[in-house]
DNA sequence: GGGTTAACATGAGCCAGACTCATACATTTG
DNA sequence: CAAATGTATGAGTCTGGCTCATGTTAACCC
């Protein structure tokens, strides 16, 4: 699995200590967004949890942002990992297929991972409103690249399915569709702390039809 | 037009002198989120560049969420009355044509209305992640209520337009159009100030798409 | 007018939470 | 063993949301 999550901590941890450390504040995090949100979470109590010191948190995430930043990528790559894996094991005959894979396992993460029903790697704090154009380092940045990431992997995936690229838009097309379908998403486990059931499938439904238009029926 | 923004503040202004203050406030409040953003966003700016004192602020509004929230339904019944007003202006012939006339009139406002591009009505905070489920007066609620309200309207209008409703599912549908076509736009915008014009074609093209299986052809 | 009362306005200050930094500790190196 | 270089710590700073005691105006009554 490469490695995505460059550039986000203020210090790498090089020893195994602190190599666990980042791994519980991250642990943490997750579970706590799940019980208060983003907005109550706190610096001071993921800390807390993960039975750090807070000047040590701070060593390694360069703020609140960061640690949320960082557990979004590390989501990111175990989302990408899965449906590696997944594809690996089944044979897809059509990209419709692919959509409800793609779809099933995101579906399957929200209910599984602490904290990705509350900020997934597409929205990651896009939305409080950044500025349209600020410094480098902003989420708004980082969540823009990720849906990138997902994006241009599924056209990997897709291209290598059908044999060869057919729409010279089918980036543009494929981003528009994760946003979309991460938004509907979003809203189905808004509705329902499962997901529901009736929003995943017009989100399938959604996606599939936006696509046919782009892709072959086959 | 109907008054939607009932219950968002603390105190609601008598006198001519505080409802000019409030919507200064609001004005403020518009401006400083193209500026800074949600997060950057202080109580304190908002009403000293309104030339109100704190205190005052907090008579009116019952905190930070609460002011970006009454921008938001104010914007809501902003952007439902141009709506109703075009569409008096205009015959329209077939549904697809509503669809177009709604996301213009949504991107006309995003460009002319300050703030807008920021947090719409759609968003409106939603994201940084309310927990699933939380006190009844969370932003997370007027979100979802708010896209309700629209597409509802669009309900409305739909049915008005094709004479009687065809789809029994029409409210989820519509709804979800409305949602996938909010991030989209969002998307649009964060990717160029005026909103990228190839995104917003390939969102009117995602919506017509989706819904064309749900509405007759005509 | 004068006096009483109720509504409104004000900004110094409280408090919580993000983040720092001086100090203590460990670990490596000559 | 001493110096140097990295790492850990939590008391403390600072900023920003929000309050509340006090001052001010307006409304009302005699």
């Amino acid at each position: 699995m490469t490695n995505v999550s460059g550039g986000t901590l203020r210090r790498r941890p090089a020893q195994r200590r602190s190599l666990e450390r980042v791994e519980r504040m991250l642990d943490e995090c997750a579970r706590l967004l799940d019980e208060v949100g983003y907005e109550a979470l706190t610096t001071k109590e993921v800390a807390r949890r993960a039975e750090v010191p807070i000047g040590t948190f701070y060593q390694f995430f360069p703020d609140k942002q960061g640690l949320v930043r960082a557990l979004a990528l590390r989501n990111l790559e175990a989302f990408l990992g899965r449906i590696t894996a997944r594809l690996a094991e089944v044979r897809l005959s059509n990209w419709t297929e692919m959509v409800d894979l793609a779809i099933d396992e995101f579906v399957a993460m929200k209910r599984a991972t602490p904290g990705f029903a509350v900020v997934d790697f597409g929205e990651v704090l896009a939305a409080p409103g950044g500025p349209v154009v600020q410094g480098t380092e902003r989420m708004l940045d980082a969540a823009l690249e990720n849906n990138v990431i997902v994006a241009d992997r599924l056209r990997t995936i897709t291209v290598e399915l059908l044999g060869a690229p057919i729409d010279p838009e089918l980036d543009r097309v494929l981003f528009v569709a994760v946003e979309a379908a991460d938004a509907v998403l979003k809203l189905a486990f808004r509705s329902l702390p499962d997901g529901d059931p009736e929003l995943i499938a017009e989100c399938k439904h959604l996606v599939r039809r936006y696509l046919s238009a782009h892709l072959p029926q086959e």
